[in-house]
DNA sequence: GTCTATAAAGAGATAGAC
DNA sequence: GTCTATCTCTTTATAGAC
């Protein structure tokens, strides 16, 4: 859990607290360890923060934020629906990865929220997939992608093919995100089948 | 939560806790919850444990091996590599769904066992995803499953489309877990994309 | 197998000085 | 922006009666 001392608190405050609750869970997860990691006494956390509950709820915003940028701006320049996926498999990978703290922060520890800022957040991540759900439809409309499979159900099983990465990639193994995110868009458009 | 009022307290214990888990996390879901839960005092829980960890540890071992089983079995009747590689995901699917409190919390919730215990997990988690990786490799020496993508690569995909299923499925809905399973098969073996 | 009562520790958060 | 000191509540878990 190296962090950079050199920045002041509040520039740390966040990407700390995504450290610890991708390793521990937020309910596990003690504002005390979080001062300790950040290198002040508990009670100057509150001057940054009103509450434990604040610091997941900026993160989860942060991230969804994130990648949803990186895809926007990768589809932006492709030219057909196919592509315009493609891109936006890779981006999401590259994206999430890239910011794997906050990402699957936000991805698991959303029950912990309250009930209203859940839902800003499961808006905000709709909002996302509704994005990834639309790319599959105009691939679908091209006739790049079957349509024998509904668009809502390819949707389903793409995030699944991307999201459950979180727990298990490590930065500096084999797979780069790249490699990555390439690797889920050859599989998810052709399968694993010989032949096809 | 509606949980058999008519079990005695030590047939219920599992099965609530992993449902309070996999609600509200195993950190945040306390002892007096589970108690109430299962209509008993927060002291009577402690007769069937010795602490809120064993529920998490029982259950983990209880979810690994009864998808464990499902999925020899499931295979075991197979004459072929790409038959048992296909009966392995349905089965996957099948098994998971209908055991989903548990697995879910399983794979979720490892991270909160004690270090000696979260091996034991891992071990036997290890032992499950190389009985899936060896479908692969088996349906590769056959000629089934493309060659050029490791099959490490592979098995990490299959179980990604596979594992994410759990933070969104619902029981009742339009899906079955049979129906899941199915397509999960088709779409791993042959993909998204139009004409393959 | 469940109860009442309670110990012991740890949690989030606040007050007010510097 | 950080500190010391502390409040208050909740948590897991135990002792011992029924």
């Amino acid at each position: 859990m190296a962090v950079d001392g050199s920045l002041p608190t509040s520039a740390r405050l966040l990407s700390t607290a995504a450290a610890l609750f991708r390793a521990k869970g937020y309910a596990a997860t003690t504002t005390r360890e979080l001062s300790a990691t950040l290198g002040i006494r508990n009670a100057s956390l509150y001057h940054h923060i009103g509450k434990k509950e604040d610091l997941l709820y900026a993160l989860c915003v942060d991230s969804l934020g994130h990648i949803r940028g990186a895809a926007s701006q990768a589809m932006a320049s492709e030219p057909d629906a196919i592509s315009r996926l493609r891109a936006l498999v890779r981006a999401h990978v590259v994206s999430a990865l890239d910011d794997l703290d906050k990402h699957a922060t936000m991805l698991i520890e959303l029950r912990s929220l309250s009930p209203e800022r859940r839902s800003k957040i499961v808006a905000l991540r709709d909002e996302y997939e509704a994005l990834v759900s639309s790319a599959i439809q105009d691939a679908q409309r091209e006739g790049r992608i079957r349509a024998d499979i509904p668009a809502r159900h390819l949707t389903l099983a793409l995030l699944n093919l991307l999201n459950w990465t979180i727990f298990w990639y490590q930065p500096g193994g084999d797979l780069t995100a790249e490699q990555l995110g390439e690797l889920f868009a050859r599989l998810f458009l052709h399968g694993a089948a010989a032949y096809s």
